[in-house]
RNA sequence: GCCGGAGUAGCUCAGUUGGCAGAGCAGCGCAUUCGUAAUGCGCAGGCCGGUGGUUCGAUCCCACUCUCCGGCACCA
């Protein structure tokens, strides 16, 4: 005698188990036509899910979230069917619902090509349109193991043998002759998929994501409850691709990268101005903040790598070289670096905290399919820095930083900001109550802060657990930039020391952190974010003077001059150039001001404003326009009306 | 590193079933001195990523290689 309640808070009785479907038959044949599955007890289920006791039940129609995981987790299996029907001998592995689409790994000795891709679309419609009711059914383990091995399908037969616990019972979710195993919920028929699916992409992806397992082929796809939904979509991406940092550094002449120096910058003045703002903006806030900054040697002899233990575990990575019979290393971190700086004259605890930070440049050899712009480099400079403190201090340490951290951020306009907090990996050194220490540390001062953050199990540095803070790019890519990381074990390995209060020699422990990351990959993230335009702190060009004919070109200079002279960055174009092309010249530039001066200005002493947006500010005089500017540039990426 | 795709003028791209390599923009020259997103005319511009092979002949076909792009694995 089931009792049904609705969102709504209203209730109906039923006088034997219902499924959803009957639910929402009884409530109108509107419903029960747009029905794609329940949320019963707040769990997403089945149409065809039976209810035997009271419930609480919200249909699911496609205009719900929930519908979205259901179209993209079909839309995965209609193609795992396009597929084997197209391809026979094909294998099928796995087939998920992700962000913004699904994809499907497929096991097959040829490749597929992307003309393939068209075709798998194709029957896919075809198989929407037959409208194959989709059909859960339960087996137990080893009649699934069975039936699927008498299909070929190998991998799945391991899915079953290594997920399903013995003894337990196997869901399998039929399409016409078509079946796979599934957890569900699935939509009623394949019909209800609808047309709004695109295939996007092929790529390898290995089994089960070990790279000493074969290399599968996986075909990516998105999928949306309308055509509307998708066109809007594919849309965005293609705005979104537009503001991929390398291209607009091409156009705005910021960087670039050649083919002698994988993986390595060469800065062009623009660029090079940005990342001087950046650089400068984070020295000033380790001045305030009680760092000592310092610099360390670009190349070490490898002995303090074998020491440290990187060696041991990056060699592979690292860049070598050596001279009159010496191996040295090119730094692929600065940490060791820095106990050199602590470990010269001896140590109080009075000293402590000490916090040693540096610019420091990085040489990685990381492998070649891992270089993307200059978000992933070979080499990169850190905003890098380490805190020696004692036990007890940790924990405010750890506070004090990611307070640090949220404000450059703010400062940057970053207010989407991921973090996880990523804990002992199998291969790693020190006692394992230091790590139970150092965890729980980590993980006291993200919850004292009420911030949001996800684990990461086994993903820590092997000398000790990190905080990772991550950024979006334009398409959603995520890139870890600052990180905290506790570290009981390098100190020691090291020597370092100080003396505590009772006169004895104490090792103290190390905090490896970095707001930034690396500042290369921060300003590609700044640039993808900014489509290149950039706040006003931050831009190359701040502002450029337009004169209109040659007869304005002194009072151009003059202006460019005195605007100079008080640390702005400017330029002008005089060239004999029609006024309109030299502001459409600019404004493709992203130069978010532009001073028109003809005669009417000259005569007026003043210059006419117009900003990168197109907005006319009219005439005023230099003294005005620069305390605009610097109105502007102190509010950093807050707008001046916040500020 | 692995799987797939790509590399042609400064940039964006077209092209050649193997036979002198094409456009637009940018550049240079001349004219024009103009008021808020493209002035006109002209001229130049190429190791068709690199190495080797097949061929009378290779940018095109083959092999190797480098780099980039999209993923996967990696990321101190």
């Amino acid at each position: 005698m089931p009792v049904i309640t609705l969102p709504d808070g209203s209730t109906r009785s039923f006088d034997s188990p219902v499924t959803v479907l009957q639910v929402a038959e009884d409530i109108g044949p509107g419903l029960a036509k747009a029905t794609l599955a329940g949320r019963v007890d707040d769990v997403l289920v089945d149409a065809s899910y039976v209810m035997n006791h009271d419930s609480s039940l919200a249909i699911v129609t496609s205009r719900d979230d929930d519908a979205l995981e259901l179209f993209r987790h079909d839309a995965a299996h209609v193609m795992a069917q396009a597929v084997q029907e197209l391809f026979p001998g094909t294998q099928v592995t796995i087939g998920p619902a992700i962000e913004d689409g699904f994809y499907y790994d497929f096991a097959r000795e040829e490749k597929f090509t992307p003309a393939d891709l068209n075709k798998i679309e194709q029957k896919m419609h075809e198989i929407v349109k037959r409208d194959l009711p989709i059909e859960r059914e339960v087996m137990d383990r080893a009649e699934a193991i069975r039936v699927f091995a008498a299909k070929g399908e190998e991998y799945k037969v391991e899915i079953i043998e290594d997920i399903i616990p013995e003894g337990e019972e196997v869901s399998i979710y039929r399409q016409g002759d078509w079946f796979d195993v599934c957890r569900g919920p699935h939509l009623p028929s394949t019909a209800k998929l609808g047309k709004a699916f695109k295939l996007m992409k092929l790529a390898g992806a290995y089994w089960r994501g070990d790279s000493n397992n074969e290399m599968l082929q996986r075909i990516y796809g998105t999928a949306w409850t309308d055509k509307k939904a998708l066109n809007a979509y594919l849309h965005r991406l293609e705005e979104a691709e537009k503001r991929d940092h390398r291209k607009i550094a091409k156009k705005m002449d910021l960087f670039h990268l050649q083919e002698q120096s994988p993986g390595m910058v060469y800065w062009h003045d623009k660029g090079w101005r940005i990342y001087q703002v950046v650089e400068n903006y984070i020295r000033a806030q380790l001045r305030e903040h009680d760092y000592q900054e310092v610099h360390t040697p670009q190349i070490i002899d490898r002995s303090l790598w074998e020491k440290s233990g990187h060696w041991d575990k990056f060699h592979d990575d690292m860049f070598t070289t050596s001279s009159e019979n010496r191996d040295y290393a090119i730094k692929p971190m600065n940490c060791p670096a820095h106990i050199q700086i602590f470990n010269q004259g001896l140590k109080s605890y009075r000293d402590l905290p000490l916090r040693l930070a540096e610019f420091g440049s990085c040489h990685r050899n990381e492998p070649s399919g891992t270089l993307h712009g200059i978000m992933r480099l070979r080499n990169f400079v850190q905003d890098d820095a380490h805190i020696f403190c004692t036990e007890d201090q940790i924990q405010d340490e750890v506070s004090a930083f990611i307070d640090l951290l949220f404000e450059v951020y703010k400062d940057f306009g970053f207010n989407e900001i991921l973090i996880k907090l990523s804990t002992r990996p199998e291969k790693r050194v020190g006692k394992d109550e230091d790590w139970d220490k150092a965890e729980l540390a980590l993980e006291h001062a993200l919850d004292a802060k009420k911030l949001d953050w996800d684990l990461q199990p086994g993903e820590g540095a092997f000398y000790g657990p990190k905080i990772e803070f991550s950024l979006k790019d334009s398409i959603g890519r995520v890139w870890q930039c600052g990180t905290i990381q506790v570290d009981f074990s390098m100190p020691g390995m090291l020597y370092a020391s100080y003396i505590d209060h009772d006169g004895n020699k104490q090792v103290p422990v190390m905090l490896h952190r970095a707001i930034l990351g690396s500042l290369e990959r921060f300003i590609g993230i700044l640039i993808e974010e900014s489509a290149g335009l950039l706040p006003l702190w931050l831009a190359p060009v701040q502002a450029v003077i337009l004169n209109i004919t040659d007869d304005q070109a002194d009072f151009v200079t003059k202006i460019e001059k005195t605007l100079k002279k008080q640390g702005f960055r400017v330029e002008s174009d005089l060239r004999n150039e029609k006024i309109g092309f030299k502001i459409r010249e600019h404004t493709i530039q992203r130069i978010p001001y532009l001073l028109v001066v003809g005669n009417r200005e000259v005569e007026s002493g003043a210059v006419s404003v117009r900003t990168q947006k197109g907005e006319d500010l009219g005439s005023m005089t230099v003294e005005t326009f620069a305390e605009l500017l610097n109105k502007e540039v102190s509010a950093k990426s807050k707008t001046v009306s916040e500020g």
